[in-house]
DNA sequence: GGTTGTCGTTTACATATGTAGTCGTAACGA
DNA sequence: TCGTTACGACTACATATGTAAACGACAACC
């Protein structure tokens, strides 16, 4: 149930996920190399992201440091299931089968995926 | 570089490459179900694939037929490629592992990669 | 031949998104 | 104490997106 995040959020979510809690500036440092926005940018992010229940604030002086709300693994899981269901009628098969054809497995790819699998079965 | 698909569109998209050429009435009764868009929206959505050239026009009579000019394997593709890149670093093989952790991968599923990654080996 | 229905085209409009600028205020430094 | 600075809040504005209505042309039917 948790709403969107768009493309420019999620950018700012992987910052704060990276580490947290982080000031608006501090977030502007890690991402300005990946996508060099003005800190004013990143703080209507936060802004919204606020607004959505994505990030929480706690007061630290005069400023906030933001701290997000939803964990990664569970917006990885969400994102990885939306693209599943619209594109290979909601079977991970199939995805793993157009990734082998499309040659995008290495073969480490393969033999952690096989170990993976081996595990999984016992 | 194919322009941006939205989600709208992608449902249009489908019915096109489920069949095509197809008429925007077409087009709208095969959405229908899915969506209920009305055949006004239908018409919108399909303009403006029109001009991002993601589908091309050939005249029938008075009106349009409308067929893919973007392969749905193309675009499969690409949307995997985003996901990968965005959430798992570019590689595959951790996709696969979180949908395995997420239990997402059914049993019959586990068979079915592993059928396919033998083969690849080969 | 006028009416009706069907097309594509143009216009509409609310919300989302990307990308900031401005403003009032409070703290900090000289 | 007084200017400078750093913050959050508010405002801005272009483009994208979802969802259509209105319009004008033309074909089919009576």
């Amino acid at each position: 149930m948790t709403e969107k995040i768009s493309d420019a959020e999620h950018a700012v979510m992987e910052a704060l996920w990276e580490a947290s809690p982080l000031s608006a500036s501090d977030v502007t440092e890690r991402v300005r190399e990946a996508r060099g926005w003005s800190i004013q940018t990143v703080k209507t992010l936060l802004s919204r992201l606020l607004a959505k229940d994505i990030v929480a604030t706690e007061q630290d002086g005069r400023r906030f440091l933001y701290r997000p709300l939803v964990e990664r693994d569970a917006y990885v899981a969400g994102e990885s299931r939306r693209l599943v269901d619209r594109l290979f009628g909601g079977r991970a098969a199939p995805l793993v089968a157009h990734l082998a054809e499309q040659d995008q497995l290495s073969r480490q790819d393969i033999a952690e995926i096989e170990a993976l699998l081996k595990a999984l079965k016992s």
